[in-house]
DNA sequence: TCCTACATTGGACAATGTCTAAGTCAAGAA
DNA sequence: TTCTTGACTTAGACATTGTCCAATGTAGGA
């Protein structure tokens, strides 16, 4: 994560203890938090962090192409630092949980020429939904 | 549309004026309404219809499965009546018209064993996005 | 026609996100 | 090192979307 840190350093970045320790909260794999998630964990270690400031940062991430936002459910947005590598979602009914996933092929195809109605078509996105192994677990 | 409306009187649905106006706004082929554009329609109906009444309508309708959710952008969800064909969604990034669409095959199974992470998975939700004729035409 | 359980209403409240004005600070300049 | 300045952060007001509740109204069966 310091990579992705002194990469954006050299894009003219400001290196705020603030943007280092949202960057630090959204380290690691299947990492998708909502603001709200992200800013409890900030604060954490941050106590003075401002809900605007996460935002701010959580945007510009975005617009930096080094976080995607995922919407799964209509609800608050989530934030998921996997932007290097092609993926889609797997999200349990339940419980929530998102894992990120890989597909064979690319699901452009699926969709037929008269289907798409004139459209430059440049972007897709696919979400699975189930029961993740916890949830279907007897209890 | 009538038709629903007799379906749904059929399973003990009391039919009120609010109701029989409010599907009324939803029939209709690529209907994609948000709950707010959909209680602006109805009010000019029927101008006593309130918010809380359009979004406890369609929650209903949603729940008896005559109509879809759907949450293209993390903004409002909209809500789509073409509940009994299979089908995906064509979304223009620009103007945010969106078209219903069917696809060639099943989504799911570009989902290899491996990728479920133990998921039972049930449902496949695929957005296009892309640029519509009328976006693309030159000014 | 009358009853009553179900539906509607308006407004308060909740969740999520955006904006602004004032204060603070990172990092280059001297 | 210290200074300077424009970018960053902050608190809180505001906006949008959706939910809840108590009071009132009404569809449809008796």
């Amino acid at each position: 994560m310091s990579d992705l840190l002194e990469r954006l350093r050299g894009r003219g970045w400001r290196l705020t203890a603030q943007r280092r320790v949202v960057a630090e909260v959204l380290d690691g794999d299947h990492v998708h938090y909502t603001a709200d998630e992200v800013h409890a964990l900030a604060s954490a270690r941050l106590p003075e962090i401002s809900r605007a400031t996460v935002y701010n940062t959580l945007g510009e991430l975005v617009s930096l192409g080094e976080v995607l936002e995922v919407s799964t459910d209509g609800r608050a947005k989530r934030y998921d630092p996997n932007a290097h590598h092609e993926h889609q979602h797997l999200v349990c009914s339940q419980c929530g949980t998102i894992r990120d996933v890989q597909l064979q092929g690319d699901p452009l195809s699926a969709l037929p020429e008269p289907e798409r109605y004139g459209f430059q078509v440049s972007e897709v996105t696919v979400t699975y939904r189930g029961i993740c192994p916890t949830c279907s677990a007897p209890s």
